[in-house]
DNA sequence: CTGTTAGCGCGTTCAA
DNA sequence: TTGAACGCGCTAACAG
């Protein structure tokens, strides 16, 4: 390992001299910095970033907490876009980003999950898909110890943004395109999980849409479940004109509860995931980018951790429907 | 932040004293160490882990190389799997697992990986799915200047440990109960990419079964893509009896090119991913546990790190078929 | 503009 | 058995 040490015994200066030019102070002649750079050139000198960050006390590190816990192997393409996103952008914004899985801190409290970010010198976090009964999570956003960037759940304050799509307006168009391509009136709306932020927003879209449109609209919660939403469907949807899911694991559920009961309706979706290509039956549903979501939420953390503070950020959505023939490859 | 600093004077004893205790040495009396804890615990005191691994030079670091460029996002649920073994694992024996993406060092030759990753202070990695083509990281490999575990490639030496499964035996396995359940003598073998080294003990595999129960095999390369094995099947699978894949993705492109035909075939797949479930017909896979593969190359990793020589692990597999009911949740 | 000096938090000799 | 002192590789005042 060649330390700065030789870079400067090399280069015929001072050890602060060569990390001068390395952090880009600026004042430092052209002669020398040139005589530094060739030097570190020569030697193939990449500076040691634990030392760095020891010494400067800013660490650059932001842990990403997932909570991929659920089953449902089936959305592990949303885990894997949300992490492809944030590293890529860490990459580029000289950060680290340590993953972080919920089961990793499972049973620890708002304290001493501090402690324990803390002892490993992260800075900042980005939550994705928090959960409105997670309280020590909750207590970890407002203890403000951390700049922290949600993702899909509407907390700001000084040191915390909030970085999602307008889940309200999304519900509202991906049903409506859905509803005006066959003219339904009565509406089976298979809503999330009670604890999650989005759960709420996007039934507000759902009943803007359905007062707009004067709609009857029958909600059930299908707790993000396929099986549940599967259930609900066999239930519900005989006398209904359109099922509208939340999710698109829910909108297979319901889809396939629909072959087998051997009626059809149009059914929609949101998220985008490709295992809707693998359905018979095409569905609209809500396309979010969960990679350029997670590397807007990287480009917050790193903005909050510069001293600016929280705010809100809302990305664009569009609808889409999944073919086979484009997703397989 | 409380610093050893602090503990020592909270427990009146010198900073290497706190140090040793920590460290577990052994000249310490009782009522010392008992001192010590007692003010660790007091003071909530935790390590700072970037200060302890810049003095001790033993970092514990070890990077998860993954390569997730391809498209089908199908399959992200392996890398999931391989990605929570790991995280669980490293918590456990106490060491940083720091996620990387091919894209991430995409362009570095061996030299620049080594000292990236030296600069960052990481000691051992983890390599799946390596690719025999791949120069840059079978060079890093050979110059074992990391600890260095590689799951499914056969790599082993002084500092490297091969992690997989036993590919031949499961191959054949898989294919033998599909094609002894239906009596076939003329097999479809669509096989992996020519680059992957599991792709030739798969193949093994099946020669093995072919001259062992006098089967005709016709074998064409599938590349692991989905698309590929659908256009193989649309050619060839009309005058054969079964169509054995080397992967679940190419076996679902495969089987749904015979409904497209609308002949029937058995097909059998390889790997378990869930995505199977969700296809109408169901077929034989070899289950792999992505979980626990990648937890023991964790383990091994560490072992090396320890000082010992690389070795061969082999881990089990069985014979499963994904049912719709058992997937969904 | 450059070099000297003092730490960052901790591990590890070596005396005492 | 304990503690003072040095150093890991680097940054950040400060002095020159």
């Amino acid at each position: 390992m060649v330390s700065i040490k030789e870079v400067a015994k090399h280069a015929g200066v001072a050890i602060s001299t060569v990390s001068k030019v390395l952090n880009g102070y600026p004042n430092i002649s052209e002669k020398t910095r040139a005589k530094v750079e060739g030097a570190i050139r020569e030697l193939n000198y990449i500076p040691n970033s634990i030392a760095s960050a020891l010494s400067s006390k800013q660490f650059g590190r932001v842990a990403l907490i997932l909570d991929p816990k659920r089953q449902t192997q089936a959305i592990d393409q949303i885990f894997m876009q949300y992490l492809l996103g944030a590293l890529d952008k860490a990459k580029e914004l000289n950060l680290e980003a340590v993953t972080i899985f919920t089961s990793m801190i499972a049973g620890m409290n708002a304290e001493e999950i501090t402690r324990h970010f803390m002892s490993q010198s992260i800075s900042g976090i980005i939550i994705y898909g928090l959960s409105k009964e997670d309280k020590v999570l909750q207590k970890l956003i407002h203890g403000q110890e951390f700049s922290c960037v949600v993702v899909d759940a509407p907390i700001v304050n000084e040191r915390t943004t909030s970085v999602s799509i307008d889940h309200e307006q999304a519900q509202y168009d991906v049903a409506k395109k859905t509803i005006m391509d066959d003219n339904c009136k009565r509406v089976l709306y298979i809503a999330g999980r009670k604890d999650g932020y989005v759960t709420q927003q996007r039934l507000s879209g759902m009943k803007r849409l359905a007062q707009e449109m004067d709609l009857a609209m029958f909600v059930r919660q299908g707790d993000f479940s396929e099986r549940t939403a599967r259930n609900i469907a066999l239930k519900y949807a005989k006398n209904k004109d359109i099922v509208v899911c939340a999710s698109d694991l829910m909108a297979i559920g319901a889809m396939n509860a629909l072959i087998d009961m051997d009626i059809f309706r149009p059914v929609c979706g949101f998220d985008g995931i490709t295992l809707m290509g693998y359905v018979g039956k095409q569905m609209n549903t809500i396309r979010q980018d969960f990679y350029s979501i997670s590397s807007h939420a990287v480009e917050e953390v790193d903005r909050l951790m510069s001293g600016e503070s929280g705010r809100e950020v809302l990305l664009p959505h569009s609808i889409v429907k999944m073919y086979y023939k484009d997703i397989i490859c």
